[in-house]
DNA sequence: CCCCGTGTGTGACATCCGTCACGGCGCGCG
DNA sequence: CGCGCGCCGTGACGGATGTCACACACGGGG
């Protein structure tokens, strides 16, 4: 199944990489992301004009797990999920990753292909990085090597937490550590509580903690029962702060 | 042969570790390290000189999970165990790193706490490079960088599968895919099968596949059914094929 | 207003697996 | 030789959780 771009989506029709100059210039786009802070105005520039950029819909395929790597995505805005699918149609999502994160920084330093496979969550703005400019900058600029480094070594501690929620956690425990994590993203907090408004399906969630939709339903009640959710009205939640919610997760409660 | 003591061997803190000065040199050891192979001489020689030779026995405890990283290890001779405990008193190792690997490049790179705790299965020789040596050689030398930074791709190439395994693979399958790993690294293969020593109790390999040790049993048996475990007499083992073993893992059997 | 698709709650049930309990086996040592 | 100890095999049992089945709530179109 085709998507489309939604509106707004002239950069992506552009078939050149010059830029429209009442948009706001890639170069722009690129100085927001966190990947690349501090990197000199001139690298920026050079980056800048060999970037593709994309405006995608939700649930845009950017590529699946084997196929060969060819370039750098970087997140302007929107939210990119990442994860392995087994043979029987099962989903774990290994990361999220939201406006100014690179995505698929692995193949582009070892060579190989993609471990994962990467789609959107929501409409999203991308910026593409084909594969020989990304590893001439990286090559060239020692900047760009510990970016990438830095980005790797992120993903790697976020992995060694999966690996632990995965195999010390129960459904519940791995539903509060979720929930924590939005909160502290997406939440108002506010008098020894956080508001969030959860823009997930408990068929996501499921996702994003290894189980199933069902299970997810029950460790909500879970939640309520404990107290941790104090309060739910659709995709409304009223939690405890974050950190109580994990002191929960981690036994502690 | 002796086994270990217990897993909370508080022993751990150990004496100092004894130095043996008759040893090869540190040059000559470092350059069977394939994490540095490919470094001009001169930057062998000077990380050689920074380098601080130890030589440990089974279980000792090179640090643990959260504390302050002091520099980086690399593994001459023996293997060193990567896990994460629960406050439960529960271990999933993440990886058993074996001559000529690093340990502990992550926080090295990014500057944080070891994530994860490491100790020692056999009598080991290590090489420490102290923190402010390595972040030296590190910042001087493109090719040390790039070495750790295909140290961490690998690493992550490896957390993926893991999280894969975890998420999707009943005990079993699990247990079938660390055999065939073993197959590749240590077994003798001839004649259609592969014969393989394995030089681990059941109780270690249940923390490898994050599993009891009776599950262990257990699933070494249904393999045994299966055929995929054609022969076993005590740690001897005939297998089938890696790739086979593989296959069933991923329930194409 | 009805129909339908999507998302959600929940009960029933089977399965996997962690835990406890126990017995056996090999080996080193007194 | 007997004993202790580490390791392994296995039965029993219960808890967690995936699966199936179904009811309900909601919203958008005919």
């Amino acid at each position: 199944m085709t998507r489309r771009c939604d509106r707004r989506c002239d950069a992506c029709h552009g078939g050149s990489p010059s830029i429209d100059s009442t948009m706001p210039t890639v170069v722009d786009l690129l100085r927001n992301v966190p990947f690349l802070a501090g990197l000199d105005p001139r690298t920026l520039d050079l980056l800048a004009s060999r970037c593709v950029p994309r405006a995608v819909g939700e649930g845009f395929t950017l590529f699946r797990a084997g196929d060969k790597c060819t370039g750098l995505y970087l997140v302007i805005e929107g939210k990119v999920r990442i994860y392995r699918t087994s043979t029987d149609g099962r989903e774990q999502t290994l990361a999220v990753e939201g406006a100014g994160r690179p995505v698929a920084e692995l193949p582009l330093v070892d060579g190989g292909s993609y471990p994962a496979s990467a789609s959107t969550l929501e409409p999203s703005r991308l910026a593409f990085l084909p594969r020989g400019d990304f590893e001439h900058a990286f090559r060239s600029d020692p900047d760009v090597a510990t970016a990438v480094l830095t980005a790797l070594g992120t993903r790697l501690r976020h992995f060694v937490q999966l690996v632990e929620t995965l195999a010390f956690r129960d459904v519940a425990a791995r539903l509060a550590m979720l929930l924590a994590d939005y909160a502290d993203r997406d939440g108002r907090p506010g008098d020894g509580v956080v508001r969030l408004e959860l823009q997930r399906t408990q068929e996501e969630l499921a996702s994003e903690i290894g189980t199933a939709r069902e299970s997810v339903s029950r460790a909500l009640k879970q939640l309520r029962v404990q107290g941790l959710v104090i309060d739910q009205e659709g995709a409304q939640l009223v939690l405890q702060p974050a950190a109580r919610l994990r002191a929960w997760a981690r036994g502690e409660g």
